[in-house]
Order: structure tokens, then C-alpha cells, then sequence
DNA sequence: TATGAATGAGGATTCATTCAT
DNA sequence: TATGAATGAATCCTCATTCAT
């Protein structure tokens, strides 16, 4: 499976895969259309499905690759010795903006693939994500040290509150980021902001001793 | 503009509605077949096109109309004599979910619309959405009463977790939801999970007089 | 089903039967290009698909079609009043050139999709084929005076023979006709030869009375 | 011409006309996928090419492999030293039934090649067929003992329905076995009940006197 | 105004054949 | 001589849009 594909030159690999995500994010599954992406890549109609069969099955591909190259990228740098729920968190919102700068196509793929809506699609993903989510899930959030909680306030809801408003605050950095060139990004002030962020939760939900 | 399709009798109007609503909401703008949607509607195809020039027009014409309803029925029934901000919260909470049991098809639309990537909408759409998101956004926090947060900490931020935590609560619950007929819902449950949520964020973030 | 095509003036239904019962005898299902057919026909590529949906479609179609008319006027015209069995096979070869006659082309289609190799087609056609030959044969042998025959011969095997050589005959004679204009055709020939041929079967198979 | 094919070794020729033999039987000239014959073959697809140009000398080459094996086998075998018609044509079913057992996928495909509609194919093979088939009716028939037919009938009508009745009893019991393993076939019902035919032709044709 | 048949550019996919290695 | 990746013309089919009635 796919092996006529990972057996050729980096080079057009990565013309391929270049040209194939990026319009599927433009234009989403049914809309992607073969000929434009065979264009980019200089390469001939028939090559394309010669590795890759059909374009839901190259769509797929696309996805199970870019989430794993992410996934390794983001799971592999966890620091596990870190305990402190509020440290790992800032960990991994670092991680997630080293990612989205070094594969910025990749992470939009994943997102629109995400909402996907096309029928051939939608069904194979769903599979797909919740394996994977699942499993990311449980290694993000073990060996958390809890006893740092107030402990009038339930564990599980009070994590839940810290990934909302860390998910609701990198929405909010991403949607200001987006008509902005990587170049012109202010990361310090980002960071600082989070910190604020990091901070209220601190204060809120850990016990006052410090 | 969709003085033709207007001056129909509300009858038909409906028809069209729903039928393109839901045709929409099932396979996306670009999925989505005009010919079902005559279909159902029990109109010709000639008089789609007659009333709505083309299929990108219908789309956008039916967002702007479903997000036109929503808005006025939600943010026409928000109490604002209610300065707790949680308090307010809750309410609208609640107002949200009526609606969404008042209109699933028509909130699934616009849920669908929003992660549209159809190059030919997706543009237009962003521009709609911003100018729509921000009135309603202003009013939502209209005379919030701000004495209540604790002092040491920022107001704006503080009112962005409770946004955000309830954003992540909900679509928690949704997700629940999700394969749910609405007649097993109980909500009974999920507004008393989200009143701790509310005390949750109480606790955390006013002032201990209470 | 198929409504939309007949519903078409006969002349344009015409035009399109022709250049599809053409080519597919020509080039057999798969090879049959829908693009030739639209040409020859004066139609667009899209009014075909809606006249037939499919390719496949288009050919069952034609197959039923075709033996429809030409069953009905085959089998409609048999006397069943005459109870001989060699003179009601004269009538039957005779019925048979007239309708190769009338139809040339449709003949030849039938024959061609009755050795249609295409697994698309070959086992619907197999389905259709039973029935209808099974119904036509019992009809061709019924109410036959089978006293006419010697005694010492089983009939049904008698019968066979009948068949076969007649068969064998009409073959024989087809393809003598096969490179020649239908003007050039010597009928009488054709028919003298064939009383010929009864007349020995007369011989062989019936009692020796006359 | 073909030489380089003729040049292999012979294991490796039989691998490729089996697969290629098997391919062009199941699914016809165009239907048949070169993919699938290097495949089964185990061969590289440029071999193919290198060893016969194209698709259709490929074809034309087992038509003519085939028809030569058959052929011999066949008219090698008749005992020319039998000069009673029907014993001789006793002779020839038996010999057939031998040879279908031998070579049944060169059976079946020289049946499917006869029928063959892809125009590419179709013109080359008539020419091929009614010169090979002229050479053997002739060499079937040599010698034959016409004394023995009753003198008031022609003695080539005669032989016409010999022939002519074989054959439509051949095809009557090569259905019957179409679905049947060679294993449960029943020789002997069949040659009884060819016996039973060519007795009533005996009958018919042949003088009293015996 | 309403109809629905007709259009044809555009889409995914196939496959015999070529050619650099 | 042998390989199998690469090619691209050709194929079937879709569907928003038009237009004669």
C-alpha cells in the first residue's frame, strides 16, 4: 500500500504531497480537483493514481501522514517529568507553535480535513480520529501531579476548564495570526499573555500555599 | 435582490428553505445537488435559478436568513437586567439550547457553513461573519455588573475563561448528544453539570463576600 | 424509468437508437464509445445520461427493446391453426427473413449482446434471455400434431432434429448473405432450397400415407 | 516474427499463454488487462511488449497457437480408413469431447475469439477462419461411403443434416455441462443418447437393406 | 412566471504502450 | 534482454446553468 509512492526520489515526494495538501485546504475533498494537483506537481494524470489508487484514498493518505508526522513531533517532546498540570500546558502550546510554523499547510490540512463533510470521507476519518485522539489524550494528562488542586473543587471538571481556556486562547492567537506573515508574529507578547492566562488558573484552582 | 423569491407565498418559501437547508447541511456547498433540492422543494428547476440567480447566491442568501432568525430570537430574549455575568451566562446557555431544539437544521446549517471551504463562498462568508460576530459579541456583555470579579485579577480575561469554559462545555455536550434522539435528552443532567461549572468559576473568580 | 427518453419525438428517439444499436454492434459493450453515439446522434453528451443514466443502462435498453419488437412481430404473426410441424417452420423461417429484412440492425445487435463477454452485462442479459426464450419456445411447438410421425421414432428427438437442421440451414444461408446488398438477394432460391430441405425431413420423420 | 517469444524457455512460454489464454476468455479482447496477464504470467510488463509488439498480435498469435494445436490433435486423429458417414462423425464427437477434456481453456477461448466484436480484432480473424475452416471440412468429409444414402436424396443435403444435427446436439449438451465439474459429467447418458441420433439418421438417410 | 429538457465543460479513472535504466 | 515507472489520450459520467416553450 503506497509503497509506489514512498519509493520515489524525496524530492517529488515531497512535490506531491506539497501540491495535493494544498489543495485540499483550499478547496476541500469533492472540490480538490486531480488535474490542478498533478499540475503543480509536474507530474503525468496517471502517475498520480498509479501511487495512490483514487483520490480518496490519496486524500487519506495525506491525512494519516500529516497526523503522524505532527503526533510524533508533538508527543515526542513531551517532558513526562514535568508534573505541574499548568507547566506541561505551557509546554505544549510552545510545541504547538513550533509546529504550526515549521508545517503551516500540514496543520491547516488537518483542520479542514476535520470538518470534512464529504460522504466518501467523513466516515473513514471519524475512525481515524478518535483512535489517535484518544490515545494522545491519555499521554498528555498522565503523572499529573493533583494533589496541587484546592481541594474543594473536583479534579476532572477542573482540568477540563484549563483545556477549554487554553484551547479558547490559542483560537483566539490563531485568528489574530492569520492575515499576518510568520515574520511580523510577535511570539514574546504571546507568550506573555498566555502567562497572564496561566496565572488565573493558577490562582483559581491550585491551593494558596505558594 | 430575492425580491422574487420574497413576494412567493410563505408556503413555498418554506418549502425551498427547508429542502436547500437541509440538502446544504447533509453534503456541503459544493456536494450539495440543486437537483435535489427542486425535488423536494416540488419546484422546477428553472425557478431556483429564476429566484436565486445561482447555487453560490442561494447558499449565502440562506445563511444570511438563518443567521438573521438565530440572532434575533437569541439575542432578542437576552434579559440584560441581569448584570451577573454568570448569571447571564447561564441564560444564554439555556436560550441556545432552545433554539437549537426550535431550529436543529437551520443551526447545523450554519455550523456547517462556517467551516466551509468552497473558495466561491468561503470569502464572502468571512466577511459576513466578522461584522456579525462583533455586534452580537458587544451586546451579549452589555452592562455586566464588574464589581463582582475579585480584584487582583483583569476583567477582560477573566471573562474570556468563563466564555471559553462554557464554549468547551458545550460542545461537550454536543458531542454527546450527537447520535442522542432528542427525547432521551436529559437536561435535567447537563444543566446541573453546568451549574457546577458556573460555582466553579464563582469560586474562582469573584470576590468571597457571598 | 426510461420516460424521459421515450417521451423524446419519435424522429430524435429514432436517431439515437440507430447510432447506439450501430455501435454497439460494432464494437461490442465495453469497446462502444458513448462519445460516437452523441455524435452520430446529434445529441449532447448530457442528454444521453439523462435520457439513460448509465452506459449499461443504455444497452439493457436497447437489448429489451429490440427483442421486444422484434418477439412481437415474430411470434404475434405465427398461425396456430396450422398443427404441422414442418409447415409451421416454413411459416417461421419465412417470418424470420422478413424480419431480418425489415430490421437488419437490431437483428444483428441481439446476436451481438447474446455473446456480450462484458461481466457488467452478461449476467442480466443471461436472466432476460431465459425467460423470454423459455416463454417463445413452448409457444413455436404448441398445439403440434405429433400423429404425423412415424411411430418408431420418439418425437421429441424427432422434433430436435426438425430444429436443428433448420437452424443449421438458416445459418448456412446467412452467411452466404452476409457481403451481399439485400437487393441481390435471390429469395426464391433461398426458398426453394429450404422446401427442399422439409420435404427430406418429410421423408425421414413422417409416415409414409401421403 | 515472434521469434523472441518462440526463443524462451518452454515453461516460461506455457506460464504466458496460459495467463494471457485465461485473461482473453473471461473477459474478451478489449476487457482483457495486460496487468493481469504479466501478473499471472510473472513476467514484466515491458516483456510482453518486447515479445509481441501489442494487445493484438498477443491475441492473434494465441488464436493461431491455439486453432494449430487443436487442429492437429483433431484431424490428426480421425481414422480416415472409416468411410461410413455416420461412424466417422461418431468418431469426430468423441474425439472433440477428448479434446475439450485436454485443452478446455483453448476451447472455450477460440469460442469467445469466434465471437470476438472489437473491430481491431474482428476483420483479421474472419480471413483466418474461412481458410482454416474450408482445409478441414473438406479433410472431414474425404473418402466418404456415399453409396449407403437412399437414392430418391442428395447426397450433400444429406451430409448437411448430419452435420447440421450434431451440431445442434453438441451445443444442447455443452449447456447442459456448462455448470457442471468434469468429474460429475456422464459420459456414457451422453453418448447413449448420441447413439440414439445418429441410429434415427441411419433411419432416415441411409437404404433399408441392413 | 414556470417549466424541465438540453447543454458541455470539467471531473475521476483506466490502460496499452514507451523508455530510461 | 528485462524491468516497471511514467505517460496521456480516451472513457464514462456529473451538474450548474440556460432557454425555448
Amino acid at each position: 500500500m503506497f509503497s509506489k509512492f514512498l519509493s520515489l526520489k524525496r524530492e517529488k515526494q515531497d512535490r506531491i504531497l506539497n501540491a495535493a495538501i494544498k489543495e485540499f485546504t483550499q478547496k476541500g475533498f469533492k472540490n480538490a480537483s486531480t488535474d490542478k494537483i498533478v499540475k503543480d506537481a509536474n507530474i503525468s494524470k496517471g502517475s498520480l493514481f498509479h501511487y495512490f489508487n483514487n483520490k480518496k484514498d490519496l486524500f487519506l493518505f495525506l491525512y494519516d501522514y500529516s497526523l503522524e508526522i505532527l503526533m510524533d513531533e508533538f508527543f515526542g517532546e513531551i517532558d513526562l517529568n514535568e508534573t505541574d498540570l499548568l507547566a506541561r500546558f505551557r509546554q505544549l502550546v510552545l510545541l504547538k507553535v513550533e509546529l504550526v510554523k515549521k508545517y503551516p499547510d500540514m496543520f491547516d490540512f488537518i483542520k479542514v480535513a476535520y470538518f470534512e463533510e464529504s460522504e466518501d470521507v467523513k466516515r473513514e476519518l471519524e475512525h481515524r480520529n478518535k483512535e489517535k485522539i484518544a490515545i494522545s489524550y491519555e499521554k498528555v494528562l498522565e503523572d499529573i501531579d493533583v494533589s496541587k488542586f484546592r481541594e474543594d473543587i473536583d479534579h476532572k471538571r477542573a482540568i477540563n476548564m484549563v483545556v477549554w481556556t487554553l484551547e479558547g486562547f490559542s483560537k483566539q492567537e490563531q485568528e489574530k495570526a492569520r492575515h499576518v506573515s510568520l515574520s511580523e508574529l510577535h511570539l514574546e507578547d504571546m507568550v506573555a499573555e498566555m502567562d497572564y492566562y496561566l496565572e488565573l488558573l493558577r490562582k483559581c484552582l491550585y491551593k494558596e500555599c505558594s
